[in-house]
RNA sequence: GCGGGCGUGGCGUAAUGGUAGCCGCAACGGACUUAAAAUCCGUUUUCCGUAAGGAAGUGCCGGUUCGAGUCCGGCCGCCCGCACCA
């Protein structure tokens, strides 16, 4: 009998290593085995792994162990988002190569990440800043240009000044750029665009197909893509003295029913109409100064006073002979959206009201519920936003007067398609996916600008287009427009002296195929197709809801993009996903408000004081672990005095996976406790006498083994649908049984048959969360084959439902006693029982029984009287 | 503002419409020990009661039901996402 302490420092590492050796996780295509494909979120190299990541790779393993015991063919792979500029900052501030920098911390997070005792193939590890990675990626760039799905085009970009770069729409958040913090600037450029926005109705589509996504998930990006149906038509324009103008202004709208109301016109600052006549209008000019130096971003600070310059001109009203309403270029009116122009119906649109209040325009009520009789309307203190429901009807729109809103745009519709002025449209909020950074540490676009023949791909033999490594980052901006030479190349048709594209690609990209080469890593085209047929999709996908938009969208859009040039994919690569909570933990500061370590953080008398100082520290409250409030636990030293299974169990218990988990000295201390404790009970069991038991259980043996098997089919369903918290109580749970039994003294050959039982069903239950103790403990119960080549058993039915039930008995819905009968009693009998017992008795107080509600097997309601 | 989620002991949480609080943490009492740590046993929703037992109880108000933490409606609070999208 092994005995004393269970040590991790000495046990862990030697489990990774026989692992390892027998390539335990290894796998390959096996048509004869069912599949199952479970993926985390792969990290960023930043350098170190955090608690986040330990969460995060502790659930995806415990699935794929889990899955792997069931019979299950799992792949469970892993890799590195290697691109990216927190290695072009490292090399700006320390004056190390970004390659360098970024293969160094893979080198670090790698030996940690396999502290962890994770069941990873590590043999298909990628990392996508190799250029056999990235190489294919720019394949399946030009063909995605062939095929149409690439577009070159100036546009306003949304420039990031700190990082000198280009962000995507998904990229700004708050009028900030989503790394740096610095508020964005417009500007002009030539960029690359992948269009996603050809995929908008297949990506709102597809998204009712995603069942197993979170509903949260699939909302957020169903109002990301933010679908509307509405109508596009022109108005005539005219000048100030009533001139008609050559040009007509296309307008979108939703609210083509309420078009009688309309007052005024009002088109983005940035409109090519606004644009041509702020060159002879000063004021206008200064006002789209104005509006372009507010951005997108203070709009949302200062929520937003709307404000407008009358261009002069005027829109004849459609349907209101003699009718003109004035033009403005208002700074509400977005550019990127629709035409860019709208017509204003104040009484019935909050933003028009604003406008009209403002400038004191006309405000027509045109929509009102139909009690209130159409002549009774006043203009209120509020616009009347109400639009659906058959009382709400058209008022003061000559043929539209009765209508109701539905009728109205159908009839409206009707009669600008009929005039051929107008057309309804579908409109998607969603917009094209800017792909181009002026960055150094990214896949470079394999593009070449000739001045003869403009953009030529690079031909595929000539591929990859790699990085070079000489560059320098003394100066702000992309370094490989300072680079000397790798620009200069010739043009691939003509010869002539031509120069590469400089910008390399958003990152994102880099993750939106990444989990489709895992199924071929090595495979020289970018996706083996009889791999992918067999692995793909994932089915278990991991990760933070910090990428329910921007990754998942990208990726859905990418495995499309991939199918359309005959790629291997599947359109929707996660089958399944789950979003897991944060990592959070206390906070502390000093006096002078710096954030203080929590290891620096000593509780003293129910007070917590600096450790080294002694001063008092102020709690700060319990947010996300993060380097800025120092709220962090290094899981590097949390493995080394406690050990991974430690770690891992203590990650998956208490709070349920979605939700946020604290981290906290005691609990993991618990964990470590009950990792001791599991030790202990293992090797008592061990020390009894072996006995293969065949006869007849007594009471204490009986109910051991209904506790084993109860805890068994309760954890398989946990795990099964990733509820590791309730696996981890039925662990406990069954662990107290165990310690129970092992107490009685001089157990006969039934109870200890039945204590082995239970020892080795605890030990293959928490393995796929402890994996190293579990084989520690497999060994001391004398099994010859380790825990990862044992099969998941299976419960005995008949020992998980009982013969006798516990019956509540309630009066009036209130419950006054219970009782023990065997199950499946019928009604009546029960009915008999139950009038025996002396509380029902008292309770009834002699009132006559009105109804006799029996649920069999579970509960009895009387029902009296008075 | 719009959309979504959540609200249960001192704390983290559990509960196919069917005995609210499994399991853990903390706390308290006890055993072992010279002592401590570790370990083991017990108590622990609140109130009344020595007890037996009783009453109340899942943010608040109402509804559906024999029966509601769970379903429906309305409030309050907290969290998250989106936000001038015409």
């Amino acid at each position: 009998m092994t005995s004393g302490r269970y040590n991790p420092r000495a046990a862990e590492p030697r489990w990774q290593k026989y692992w390892a050796e027998n390539r335990s996780f290894e796998v390959k295509e096996d048509v004869s085995q069912p599949k199952y494909y479970v993926l985390e979120m792969f990290p960023y190299p930043s350098g170190r792994i955090h608690m986040g990541h330990v969460r995060n790779y502790a659930m995806g393993d415990v699935l794929a162990r889990f899955k792997r015991a069931c019979g299950f063919n799992v792949l469970h792979p892993m890799g590195w988002d290697a691109f990216g500029m927190p290695a072009e900052n490292a090399a700006m501030e320390k004056g190390v190569h970004p390659k360098g920098w970024t293969y160094d911390n893979i080198a670090a997070m790698r030996g940690q990440l396999k502290s962890m005792g994770l069941a990873i193939d590590w043999s298909r590890e990628i990392a996508t800043c190799d250029p056999s990675y990235y190489r294919h990626e720019q394949a399946m760039f030009i063909d995605f240009m062939k095929a149409g799905l690439v577009e070159r085009k100036v546009s306003l970009v949304n420039w990031d000044p700190v990082d000198q770069t280009v962000l995507a729409n998904e990229q700004v958040i708050d009028g900030r750029g989503w790394r740096s913090g610095a508020m964005v600037e417009k500007r002009e450029l030539a960029q690359w665009f992948l269009k996603i926005t050809d995929f908008s109705e297949e990506l709102l589509q597809a998204l009712d197909t995603l069942e197993k996504w979170p509903d949260k998930v699939r909302l957020m990006q169903r109002n990301w893509i933010g679908r509307s149906e509405g109508l596009r038509f022109s108005f005539v324009l005219e000048d100030g003295q009533g001139n008609e103008l050559p040009e007509r202004l296309v307008v979108y709208t939703t609210r083509h029913d309420t078009i009688f109301g309309a007052s005024f016109c009002a088109i983005s600052a940035d409109h090519a109409l606004s644009k041509r006549i702020s060159k002879t209008d000063q004021g206008l000019a200064e006002f789209r100064r104005e509006v372009s130096a507010l951005g997108t971003s203070e709009e949302t600070i200062e929520r937003a006073e709307k404000k407008g310059y009358a261009l002069g001109i005027y829109a004849r009203h459609p349907f209101k002979p003699g009718v003109r309403l004035p033009v403005y270029a208002a700074n509400f009116v977005l550019m990127g959206y629709g035409e860019g122009a709208i017509f204003g119906c104040p009484a019935h649109d909050q933003r028009d009201w604003d406008f009209a209040k403002t400038y004191d325009l006309p405000i027509f009520p045109v929509v009102a519920p139909r009690d209130t009789g159409a002549s009774s309307v006043v203009v209120g203190s509020e616009p009347y936003l109400e639009k659906d429901g058959a009382d709400i009807v058209i008022i003061n729109s000559d043929f539209l007067n009765g209508m109701n809103v539905a009728e109205a745009k159908d009839e409206i519709a009707r009669r600008f398609e009929d005039a051929g002025t107008g057309e309804r449209k579908v409109n998607y909020r969603l917009r094209d996916w800017g792909v181009s950074r002026q960055r150094y540490w990214g896949c470079p676009v394999p593009m070449i600008h000739c001045p003869a023949c403009k953009i030529v791909p690079v031909p595929k033999a000539d591929l990859p287009v790699t990085l070079p490594e000489d560059v320098t980052f003394d100066k702000p901006g992309n370094p490989l427009v300072h680079h000397p030479t790798w620009k200069h190349v010739k043009c691939p048709q003509c010869g002539g002296a031509a120069t590469r594209e400089t910008d390399t690609f958003d990152t994102f990209i880099d993750s939106s195929w990444y989990y489709a080469r895992f199924c071929s890593p090595h495979a020289d085209v970018p996706v083996d197709a009889a791999a992918a047929k067999y692995w793909m999709p994932v089915d278990q996908y991991i990760g933070g809801v910090e990428h329910a938009i921007l990754h998942l969208l990208y990726s859905r859009f990418f495995a499309r993009a991939m199918g359309k040039t005959h790629y291997p994919n599947v359109d929707e690569p996660f089958a399944s996903l789950f979003t897991q909570g944060m990592v959070v933990h206390e906070t502390f500061k000093t006096g002078d408000g710096e954030w203080v370590f929590p290891v620096d953080a000593v509780l003293k008398d129910g007070a917590w004081f600096h450790a080294k100082s002694g001063e008092p520290l102020i709690i700060g409250g319990i947010e996300k672990m993060s380097k800025s409030k120092r709220n962090v636990i290094d899981p590097e030293s949390i493995i080394a005095s406690y050990g991974a299974d430690t770690a891992r169990w203590f990650m998956l218990s208490d709070s349920p996976p979605e939700r946020d988990i604290e981290w906290t000295e005691a609990g993991a201390e618990g964990s470590w406790k009950f990792t001791q404790r599991l030790w202990r009970l293992v090797n008592e069991a061990a020390a009894l006498p072996r006995a293969a038991f065949k006869g007849d259980y007594g009471q204490a043996a009986i109910e051991l083994r209904r506790a084993a098997h109860r805890a068994l089919a309760a954890v398989t369903d946990d795990l099964s649908s990733l509820r590791f918290n309730r696996a981890i109580a039925r662990n406990y749970e069954l662990a107290n049984a165990l310690g129970v039994a092992l107490a009685v003294t001089g157990p006969g050959a039934d109870l200890t048959s039945a204590i082995q039982e239970a020892a080795d069903f605890l030990v293959l239950m928490f393995a796929p969360m402890m994996p190293h103790l579990a084989e520690e403990c497999w060994e001391a119960l004398g099994h010859k084959k380790t825990v990862v080549d044992t099969p998941w058993p299976k419960p005995i039915a008949a020992l998980i439902v009982d013969d006798e039930v516990t019956i509540a008995v309630q009066v009036n819905g209130k419950r006054r006693d219970e009782i023990k009968l065997p199950k499946g009693l019928s009604k009546d009998k029960v009915e008999q029982e139950v009038m025996q017992l002396e509380a029902i008795k008292r309770a009834l107080d002699g009132k006559p029984v009105l109804k006799f509600i029996v649920v069999p097997d579970r509960i009895v309601n009387i029902v009296i009287g008075g």
